[in-house]
DNA sequence: GAGTTTGAAACT
DNA sequence: CAGTTTCAAACTC
């Protein structure tokens, strides 16, 4: 509003002056002056641009470092759309309408621009502004590096507007109005500020795009979304600098594109029909979403009508970003796979969440018990014994603990408690089940040697339960024993520790000399249960979230799946992945990444891997191909191929639907 | 459901 | 790091 009329007075003015002073001398001056602003605009847009590519300092501090620090936390978020906002916002604030227009109008000759650059052209055809660059997100993972770049988002802009557009802009400016370019130049200046700095701007929307379009969105959404209905301001403004991390972690990614998704475009329509129709609403917290998912998934299932929510929420405990959006991202994933591909499912998701021994226990004790949960009395439930607290979940009703403050009234108390523990043990909420390619990298290679690709962490160390018991941590986690093990007379049917294989026949013939008819029939049950959930959770530790939940997802379908569904011991650690761990894994995983060129297919190669003890190499690097492993065990062949499988569509999960 | 067994977690 | 104690799950009856 004010830019127009400015302009008219300064283009009158000249002329008026013109006419009185008639000089021709004054007219040029005059006519110069007003030129000027013109000439330096220019200028600036490339200054800005410089500026920009180096976050000015003003825009820079609030999203900045913390953004990416952070990314782990939802928290982190916040402070970041902070900055966003008030930059956008101040544009509006002077001229709302204009400000929207500026940016309309910006963002399509950024688009072109982007467009050349980006390499992405169809982009442009999405009007708004995050559509653009963040179109590009369609690679989502790689977008990070195309993306990352705070340098990339600025200069385009200069370019595109100012060099081309934005000159001839200004210069008809000039000749119209002169002031106007300058609001917008502030405008643009402060979209440039926004997406350069932020750069993840780009890569965020590109999420939120992807994730954002309606027909995704939902189902992917809609878990994060749900509990956004209480968060939503949070996840709104979060996404932003979520995208950021997301860009950079893959496991944060998604997270946060998930929850961008629903923030932006979705948010409303997830938020109601996420929330209002399916039950889950997973607390936007911070963590333990193992425990809700397994909560929700199970709890839900008894309860229909039962909120998940109120299950999530209570039980998860904030814990670590990390844990939840893989959480997130399993619900998610196995939603979108669902939808993909169609095929029903649903002990998928009961199975990916069941990992824990507790799920497990409660599924063997019966549906009905469900809720069955830790019955602690002495430890207050925080500490390791307690397998509610060791997984990251708060106790709830069906637990008959004692004196329990593994309670959301208790969280500081819990979260001190754990961050206590974890100082001492920064993987004591880890997954307590490893696939072997990252023992492999932590251990070094005794660890492949073993039979399982999957190992325990730490080993077990069981003297008279033969490791064929669930006294045995590693039998619980459906893998063999390994080096690492201090086991003696180790008989577990996933592995001995002496390197016999997995679960050959002589170990079901030794368990079932061992056992009775019923116990052996309630192992081979127990085994094959154990068995997937060993592969699910040694695939799910290190990968990142989506293709191991694609991979599980895929396995489970192919795989007959077990009656209830693979509950995995490591399951429930994983679901506490400690940021720690995650880094770790994510590094190995990209270690390994970079071995095999190809960037999931290490990890489901490792796992699918899992069977096979000769497929290890003897230095236990690197784990043979995957079709050695179908060829030696056809049981696992199936889960194998699926996996393979799997790897490929993997990338494919995002954007649809 | 009570009691026993077992091995991890915690402590020294 | 090793030994001991504590603890709660797993198991048995």
């Amino acid at each position: 509003m004010d830019t127009p009329q400015k302009s008219i007075t300064q283009i009158e003015t000249p002329v008026s002056k013109s006419r009185v002073e008639d000089s021709p001398v004054f007219n040029y001056i005059n006519s110069l002056s007003p030129i000027r602003p013109v000439k330096s605009i220019p200028n600036p847009h490339q200054f800005s641009a410089l500026n920009f590519t180096s976050p000015p300092s003003v825009f820079t501090s609030p999203h900045l470092t913390s953004s990416h620090k952070e990314s782990r936390f939802f928290k982190t978020h916040h402070p970041s759309p902070d900055p966003t906002i008030p930059v956008q916002e101040s544009p509006d604030d002077s001229t709302s309408n204009e400000g929207a227009a500026a940016e309309a109008e910006v963002t399509p000759n950024f688009n072109i621009d982007a467009s050349t650059e980006m390499e992405q052209p169809h982009i442009a055809k999405e009007t708004n502004l995050d559509d653009l660059p963040l179109a590009v997100s369609p690679c989502g993972r790689e977008t990070t590096g195309d993306l990352s770049l705070v340098p990339y988002a600025s200069p385009p802009r200069e370019e595109n507007g100012e060099d081309d557009t934005g000159m001839e802009m200004y210069g008809n400016v000039q000749g119209k109005n002169e002031t106007p370019d300058w609001d917008r130049l502030i405008a643009d200046s402060s979209e440039f500020l926004i997406f350069s700095s932020p750069n993840d701007s780009e890569a965020f929307r590109c999420l939120m795009m992807q994730r954002a379009s309606p027909s995704q969105a939902p189902s992917v959404m809609m878990p994060t979304m749900q509990p956004g209905s209480i968060n939503e301001p949070e996840s709104s403004i979060a996404s932003p600098y979520g995208a950021v991390s997301v860009l950079h972690r893959g496991i944060r990614r998604r997270c946060l594109d998930f929850e961008m998704p629903g923030n932006k475009q979705t948010s409303s329509e997830n938020n109601t029909s996420a929330c209002g129709s399916s039950s889950r609403c997973v607390v936007p917290s911070i963590g333990l979403h193992l425990n809700a998912l397994l909560m929700s998934t199970k709890d839900c299932k008894t309860n229909n009508t039962t909120h998940d929510y109120s299950c999530s929420e209570k039980y998860q405990v904030g814990l670590q970003g990390s844990s939840s959006t893989l959480q997130e991202t399993l619900d998610q994933t196995e939603t979108e796979t669902r939808d993909l591909e169609d095929v029903p499912v649903e002990p998928t998701l009961e199975e990916l969440h069941l990992s824990s021994p507790k799920k497990k226990r409660q599924l063997e004790a019966g549906e009905g018990e469900s809720c069955k949960r830790c019955n602690c009395k002495k430890s207050k439930c925080l500490k390791l014994y307690c397998e509610c607290f060791a997984a990251g979940v708060y106790c709830i009703e069906p637990c008959s603990c004692i004196d329990c403050f593994n309670k959301p009234i208790h969280e500081d108390t819990v979260l001190a408690t754990r961050k206590q523990i974890e100082s001492r043990n920064p993987l004591a909420f880890a997954p307590k089940v490893i696939k072997s390619s990252d023992l492999v990298l932590e251990t070094g290679d005794d660890a492949s040697k073993t039979p399982a690709s999957a190992r325990h962490k730490r080993g077990c160390n069981c003297k008279k339960s033969n490791c064929l018991k669930k006294y045995c941590e590693c039998f619980q986690g459906g893998v063999g024993c390994s080096i690492n093990c201090r086991c003696e007379g180790c008989k577990n049917a996933f592995g001995r520790k002496d390197g016999s294989a997995i679960v050959d026949m002589e170990a079901e013939q030794e368990e079932e000399n061992e056992t009775s008819g019923k116990n052996r029939r309630a192992k081979t049950q127990e085994n094959s249960e154990v068995y997937l959930m060993r592969k699910e959770e040694s695939s799910a530790l290190p990968a990142t979230p989506m293709s191991v939940y694609r991979q599980q997802l895929v396995q489970l379908k192919n795989m007959m799946p077990p009656p209830q569904s693979v509950l995995g011991v490591g399951s429930s650690s994983s679901g506490m992945f400690n940021s720690q761990y995650t880094r770790k894994l994510e590094m190995k995983s990209l270690e390994t990444v970079a071995e095999d060129g190809a960037e999931e297919m290490p990890e489901i190669l490792s796992h699918s891997s899992i069977d096979n003890v000769n497929a290890v190499s003897p230095n236990g690097k690197r784990v043979s191909p995957p079709h050695l492993d179908s060829s030696s065990s056809g049981r696992r062949s199936g889960g194998r191929k699926l996996i393979l499988q799997s790897i490929p569509t993997f990338p494919s999960l995002t954007p649809q639907h």
